[in-house]
DNA sequence: GTAAATTAAACAAACGTTTGATTTCGACGC
DNA sequence: GCGTCGAAATCAAACGTTTGTTTAATTTAC
């Protein structure tokens, strides 16, 4: 690995090998420190010691590496968010029925609870950034959030016929959303006051179905709404 | 007001009045800079001569008051939650229909949300302590979330006829709570992915009522599935 | 030999907290 | 009404630690 300290640090497709052989094992190693510890206790709480050191890497390593701290922290935010298209693909899909779309959206939203530590800590850290922007909750936002949630909100558009989103659309759209935000963010929460619903991987199979149900029944009655208005205009 | 060093610090109902005539005023300044600044961006980030500077007040005030930074952070975290049983007394009435539940439910849930400053920084404070526990939490959860979360549920075992909730029921009751949390958690992200639906106190009741709609049609979903899955049990 | 990687040590700055002195103001004796 | 006392409150200054970062020397692998 050659001369790191520039920002973007990209994997090194260097001529020369690397002068040790773990050379970038450190620098790896030092991302799932940060990851984990990052999403534990977030920015602030955690120290470049306490980094350097479950990382087994001398503390200098941050800045030869990352540059700074908040190098390190950019580099845990946004690497993960290098191949986001990946579900996105099989939301924009026009040809699908609402339910499929749904079911699409919200196993997607809860695949990554299923899975042990990292893509859950790497859920937890964006969802923190909720609450505390640092600005890169902003590039999150336009790459993570707002294409699913304009995703959703596009076949809805279709669904029900409009030319353009409306308002209403838009609240429709954000709370099909919040109940998949709801199972991140609230997690915690849930088991502490509905204990043993989100132990296994099947557990979240079935609070999928149950949110597409939700969902569904959602939609349909802001369509009944719809409805309603055009009879009795208020 | 004498000897505030004792945690515990309550209003001072001593006999001798208070030394300064303002006496309890820094206190109480202190109180709203710390609800202000711990809400905007968290305990570790918001230093001590940060606060002081905030509340107009000399740094050793907060240990003078509070005994430490962590003790004014358990008063402003603690304080207003003195008298929660206001909303929760008109969720308890057994004589309550369905939407009339969930209407009182989402509007006092969104209320804080339609005024300014104060109401709204302490829903963020508290929704915060969900990404990074600190302890207080766990109380918050016992003496906040969880009565409404009791009061809902138990609402919809009468509604659903059953004896005891069931897991189902407890999914749903998480999702319709999930509903009221996102609006407060996720307030900033869907300004920015849907602009100029959370301005005045007319667009929350607005969403209140959405709310509701949304909530209902998740409880006739459940209860249609019930219904279908006991003329055909899987 | 050379450049990458790693290290221990040190840096200044900011942190939370404490100290001891000073100011403020009601209480009390006269 | 005045002077004085004492406790409450406020203050500037300093405390020792921890923070993030840098340095300069050393080790490693090619």
């Amino acid at each position: 690995m050659v001369n790191p300290h520039p920002l973007p640090v990209t994997a090194s497709a260097d001529p020369t090998r690397a002068a040790r052989a773990d050379g970038e094992a450190s620098r790896d190693r030092l991302l799932q420190a940060g990851l984990r510890l990052f999403a534990q206790q977030g920015f602030s709480k955690t120290s470049t010691r306490e980094l350097a050191e479950a990382a087994a890497v001398n503390i200098a390593s941050i800045s030869y590496y990352f540059g700074d701290k908040a190098g390190l922290y950019r580099a845990v935010f946004l690497e993960p968010m290098g191949t986001p298209p990946d579900d996105l693909q099989r939301l924009n899909d026009p040809g699908l029925s609402l339910p499929e779309l749904l079911q699409n959206f919200y196993a997607g939203f809860l695949e990554p609870l299923k899975q042990g530590d990292v893509a859950r800590q790497c859920m937890k850290l964006h969802f923190r950034e909720m609450l505390e922007p640092t600005g890169l909750w902003d590039e999150a936002v336009a790459h993570g959030i707002r294409p699913l949630h304009d995703a959703l909100l596009l076949h809805l558009v279709r669904h029900f016929g409009l030319k353009k989103p409306d308002a209403d659309l838009q609240r429709l759209t954000v709370c099909l959303a919040g109940l998949g935000v709801h199972m991140h963010v609230g997690r915690d929460v849930i088991d502490q006051v509905a204990p043993g619903l989100t132990h296994s991987a099947a557990d979240f199979d079935l609070w999928a179905q149950r949110l597409v149900m939700f969902g569904l029944a959602m939609v349909d009655a802001e369509k009944q709404r719809r409805a309603a208005l055009r009879k009795s205009p208020q």
